[in-house]
DNA sequence: CGTGTCACG
DNA sequence: ACGTACGTGACACGT
């Protein structure tokens, strides 16, 4: 349509066309159809046309298959189908989400989640006072972080405030870069930098884990979670700064997201043999990354709740940060959130 | 099979 | 000057 001078390309020299290119030219009338369009057949092919497909017939559930050796992080994997993409952040996939229930009249869904888990992880792997401390008060870590960066009281944190230092908590996990940040807030690298300096005065334990973390990978090669579970970083010390940049991310992300897949792994484990031992009739069927999924007996309900709250929560003893589980239970799995 | 896009944590 | 926030899997499409 000759919209634009300058369009914008891929890596490959194509148009680009993703979403946040397209909404770019948002008065045209087209790009919000073309969204829509793209939005629908996603939630067909992938979702509706695909899963009825895999129901096996022995009894009638769809099964995925759980990878362990996939992600370099220690994560499980879901594949044919994946069933930790199944949609929830738009009316139309809520609409999917709907659909996985229960296996009987007698069952509900019941989905337990770790609340801020990888956050709670640096500030524990850090031992940022400041850190532990909001966590431990039992403050929205992202309010209290919006009223120390900006400098004003917790009355006064506005929305804005608080999504700005949201992104902020999110991009530390993911060993934070000024342009990433930039282009997350849609400010200019400078303001992002300014943001961070902030934010490291605020929690100089963490800036200095960042740092330690990737100290660590230099000299040996490689970081570990908290069950030492390791990630090889062979760029870590390349001359190419992209290259190198990409493996100091790493370092920084890995311990972090790793140990929470450490942690999650060992719950499992034990509601698993407390179940077994029990007797429990209830069914773990899912794992998303920080939330297990159970197709639970109902007159079960009493007994099997705090088992897996105490089991998600002290799955590692020794953690100096609070842990919280959030839970609940639905006609299905999206009323189970 | 590679690329681009988009679904999730 | 370049090129970047972490981790995945599935689908459509072109080669």
């Amino acid at each position: 349509m000759k919209i634009s001078d300058k369009p914008k390309k891929t890596k490959t020299g194509q148009y680009s066309t993703n979403e946040e290119t397209l909404l770019k030219y948002s008065e045209h009338e087209i790009v919000g159809k073309i969204l829509e369009f793209r939005q629908i057949m996603k939630l067909k092919s992938t979702y509706v046309d695909a899963l009825p497909e895999l129901i096996n017939p022995r009894d009638n559930r769809i099964h995925t298959t759980y990878m362990q050796a996939v992600a370099s992080t220690g994560r499980l994997s879901s594949q044919n189908p994946n069933l930790q993409n199944i949609p929830i952040r738009t009316e139309r996939g809520r609409a999917v989400r709907k659909a996985f229930i229960p296996s009987s009249d007698s069952r509900v869904i019941l989905a337990a989640d770790y609340s801020q888990i990888e956050l709670r992880l640096m500030a524990e792997m850090s031992q940022d006072p400041a850190m532990l401390e909001a966590f431990e008060s039992g403050e929205d870590i992202h309010s209290a972080t919006a009223a120390k960066v900006f400098d004003v009281d917790p009355s006064e944190v506005t929305r804005n405030m608080r999504d700005k230092a949201k992104m902020v908590n999110f991009g530390i996990i993911y060993g934070i870069s000024a342009f990433g940040l930039g282009q997350r807030l849609g400010i200019s690298r400078t303001e992002a930098s300014e943001l961070i300096e902030n934010y490291f005065k605020l929690y100089p334990g963490v800036k200095a884990y960042m740092d330690g973390s990737i100290e660590l990978a230099r000299k040996n090669g490689y970081v570990e979670t908290l069950l030492k579970r390791r990630r090889y970083l062979s760029d870590i010390n390349s001359r190419n700064a992209t290259v190198r940049g990409f493996a100091e991310r790493n370092a920084i992300n890995a311990p972090i997201q790793g140990s929470a897949a450490d942690m999650i792994k060992v719950a499992m484990i034990k509601v698993d043999a407390i179940f077994r031992k029990e007797g429990i009739k209830s069914d773990m069927i899912l794992q998303v990354h920080d939330e297990l999924v159970f197709d639970a007996e109902k007159s079960e309900l009493e007994i099997i709740r705090p088992i897996i709250e105490r089991e998600m929560r002290e799955a590692m003893p020794e953690l100096k940060v609070p842990i919280k589980v959030d839970m609940d239970t639905g006609a299905n799995w999206l009323e189970a959130h």
